[in-house]
Formats: structure tokens, C-alpha cells, sequence
DNA sequence: CTTTATATTTAGGTGCGCCTAAAATATTTT
DNA sequence: AAAATATTTTAGGCGCACCTAAATATAAAG
């Protein structure tokens, strides 16, 4: 509702009985949620530890920041913190962690399904709208929307309780030529991506073949539909499928 | 998207190529937004200037900061700062002031109609949302919903122009004995006044009559359907009215 | 195994929007 | 008109989350 007041000076952080609509719920602040985000989403690709280097790169601020913001993380107990190996989550960090993560996928689901916002464009304003959605708002729109168990890109919602379904362990790089499998989620952190995958019609629930593996160049040729894709294996990682089993 | 990474050291205010979604647009920030919002709205209840100290209270800050902030605003020539007399908006001021309000009613449709939340609570959760839409999304939720003339509390929703039809001058406060009026809109700015006037059944559009006018302690007796309330008219000078005419 | 290159951390700042305490103005009361 | 009270402003700080530049680690190349 206002200018988030500040606690008077002197006042130690962990309780603080702040009046504003902004923090009614002393919420940690939109800055951790996002670290604490995107960590778990990078540890979701890349077993063992986030590094703070790629951290920087997907925040979008300078290695220091990250840095220090982990320390402060670390001292919170959200996370451990090795110097220069990276971070891992605790579990109170990916109960966070995965708490944003509900709000951003129905934000997006609100925002594709209530408000028609592109595919594509939806991650990136659900990476705002996250902060703005309470528990309960969450809930609201599930409920408006036949409680959907996967945001637009095909990812699972994580539930209430702090859980969530893992992804499918095959992406389309683990495809063997011919093999045709059904779409199920795309990696939704980078919006060009998400752009590059709409223009080819790569949604989920779409069937895909592999027409060929060219180990050189690391390329795949897909066919979606009708047409034919190039693509780098990098990518293809980023898309992960089932084997064919028609259980829509 | 992220969180906001900060400028080079050194770099004068007005333009800096920031990349963060967060101000993609290099829009004010939500403080401002909200100090101008707040000034907007005390302006249309109470002509002349707004007071730093009323402006604190509404905003739930210290007046001292409300002198600082409305200093910083003067200079950036949203509005013109009379020392200890208070403020009045330039232009540019109104101008992001309604864009804001627009934002904000527009939100509260979005929040009210499309996704259940209660006409009451609505406006707190505005209050954040507002700096979240931009233009385009503003324009989605109105498409979406009809192209809604107000807020779900009867106040006119400014066009995207920069324009907003003015309220009716006629509040409940200025009605006589025995007259009949319809509700046009209330206040939005306090919930405690809105739940109070959800529970009495006044909302927009509904007819009431003043049952009695008692210039000692300034009460006004009020029938709603049925029932009757009575009701200072310090507060009803918060309901706008239009004398019976039946052209819904 | 040393040198070079790359990644990370430390140290010291900055702007923002709030705060407190004390000083200066206004307003009200006597 | 003076004193008492209330409101505003000034001055000086603080926490947050970013930044730069310089110092360390770590990894890669000769």
C-alpha cells in the first residue's frame, strides 16, 4: 500500500513488527526471493552447487553483489555457503524457494490464461507478479482455473505444502534418431528461449521426432509437425519429453 | 526480473539505460508513484494544497520523510512545495498521478472481477499491484472485462489520455431530510471504510434516503433497503451521490 | 610446475527511502 | 501579546541491494 516504512534504526532484523501492506507478512524481501529462485531452478539442471559466477549472469548483477548477498543468505539459513565452490540450498531455503516458484507459475497461469499475455512474455512479468502474490491470491486463481498442475511451459506447480513433481529425467538431447517422444516442459527462465520455442510450435503436448543426430556441431534436427528444426543439443537440453505412451 | 541492479556510481538520475524488467519503462519509482497517487487523492477531496502531515498519515511515514520526499519531487517538477503551506501537482505531476490511479482501479477490477477478491480488501492489494501493470497489461484486464468506466467502488477509472470525469459534488453529507439519492462511488482509500460500507449494504448504485439529519453531533440517519445506520458526516462526505434520475 | 587467464571475494562506495532528535514555524489558548 | 501546543523542517543516520577496483583463489596452458 505505501512507501514500505523502515524499522527504526537499531531494531534487529529477524522480527520487526512492520505495519505496511508490502511486508504485512514479513516476507523476506524480493531481492532473496529471487535468489533463492533461481538457485533452486539452476541446482534443478545442474546437480551440486550453484556457483555464484552463474548466479550473477542470470540476476543480471555483478559477481560481488552476488557475493555478498549469499553471505547474507548463508547467515540467514536459507543456504550453505563454500567460498568459491558455490552454493546449495537448505531446506528452509527450498521451502522459499519452491514457495516462489508456486507464486511465479501461476502468475503465469494468470497472466496466459485470465489475461492472455504471450507465452512467451509471460516469465518475465510473472518474475514481478510473484512478489505481489500472496498465499492466498494463489489459491484464487488456482481455483478460477480448474487447478492446473503445470504452469504454461509445461512445469510443474509446486504445491502449498512444499513439495513439487520432478521433472522428466529425458530431454529431447537424450533422443535417439527416429525416436519420437511428446513435449512436457520447457525451461522457462529465459524469454528468448520461450520465443525461439513458440516460433517452432515446440509447446507442450506437441509430438516431436528426431530426424537426425549430427555429432558434429552437437545438432539435432527435429520435426515438429510438418516442418523441420535445427538444433543445438545445448538447447535441446532445455526441453525435456517422454517417451511416446498417448496418455493425454 | 531481477533485482534491480543499481546504476553506475556517478550517473545523473534522469536517463540511465538500466536493464532489469524492473524498470524496463525507466518509470518513477513505486514510492513516487505512490506519493503522487496520495497527493492526487487528498487534492480531489480537499482543494488548495496537501499537507506533509497528512500525507504521512496516509502513507504510514514520518512527516520528516514526507518533507524530504515531496523536496525530491519538487525538483524532479511533479509538484510545486510550499514550505510548511504544502503541495499542489504541476502536470507532469497529474499526469503521472492519474496514470497511476488508472493503474491502481484498474487493478482492482482485475483483482475484484476476475479473480474473486473482495470489494473491500481490494484496494490494499491495488496498492501493490498498480506498480506492477504496465500500459499494455492495463488494456488487456479492460478488454478482458468490458472496458469497466470504474473501479468496482464507483470511481472513474482515468483514461489511458490522462483524463478523468470528474466525481459528483453531491456526497451524502449534502443531502436533506427525506431525500432519496444513488450511490455513485466511495472513497477507496481506506478499508476499514469500505468494510464498513459493505456491511451496510452501500454500495454503488444503491438508492438510500436520509431518514433524518441531526446537527447535534453532525449524524445523519440513513435507510439502505431496509435497514438504516447512522452515520457521522465526516464519513459521508465519502459517498458520492446522484439525486434519483433512474437512468441505470 | 610455473605462468597466464578466469572466477571469486574483499573493501569501500552510492542512491533510495525510511528513521530519530532537535530546531524552526504555525497555530491555539490564556 | 505571550505562552503553550502542534506541525514542519533540518540534520544526521541506517539498512538494503547494488556498484567499482583491487586482492585472492582456482583452473588452464605452456
Amino acid at each position: 500500500m505505501n512507501p514500505a516504512p523502515q524499522n527504526p534504526a537499531g531494531t534487529t532484523e529477524e522480527e520487526s513488527k512492520s505495519t505496511s501492506t508490502a511486508d504485512r507478512y514479513n516476507l523476506p524481501s524480493a531481492s532473496i526471493e529471487e535468489y533463492l529462485e533461481t538457485i533452486f531452478r539452476l541446482l534443478q539442471n545442474k546437480d551440486g552447487y550453484a556457483k555464484t559466477g552463474e548466479l550473477a549472469k542470470v540476476l543480471n548483477v555483478k559477481p560481488a553483489s552476488v557475493t555478498q548477498m549469499v553471505q547474507k543468505l548463508a547467515a540467514k539459513n536459507y543456504l550453505k555457503y563454500e567460498k568459491s565452490r558455490g552454493v546449495r540450498l537448505t531446506r528452509k531455503g527450498r521451502k522459499l524457494a519452491l514457495d516462489v516458484l508456486r507464486r511465479h507459475r501461476v502468475a503465469e497461469r494468470l497472466l496466459v490464461d485470465l489475461l492472455g499475455v504471450s507465452w512467451e512474455e509471460a516469465h518475465d512479468v510473472a518474475c514481478e507478479w510473484e512478489h505481489m502474490l500472496t498465499p492466498e491470491l494463489c489459491n484464487r486463481v488456482l481455483d478460477r482455473l480448474d487447478e492446473p498442475a503445470t504452469c504454461p511451459h509445461g512445469n510443474p506447480i509446486p504445491e502449498a505444502n512444499g513439495t513439487i513433481s520432478p521433472l522428466p529425467e529425458l530431454t529431447l538431447a537424450d533422443l535417439n534418431q527416429d525416436e519420437k517422444a511428446v513435449i512436457e516442459c520447457i525451461s522457462d527462465e529465459n524469454a528468448d528461449l520461450l520465443r525461439m520455442m513458440a516460433s517452432m510450435g515446440m509447446l507442450p503436448g506437441e509430438i516431436v521426432r528426431v530426424v537426425q543426430v549430427s555429432p558434429i556441431g552437437d545438432t539435432l534436427l527435429i520435426e515438429v509437425g510438418t516442418a523441420q528444426f535445427a538444433l543445438s543439443s545445448e538447447i535441446a537440453k532445455y526441453v525435456r519429453v517422454h517417451r511416446e505412451k498417448d496418455d493425454e
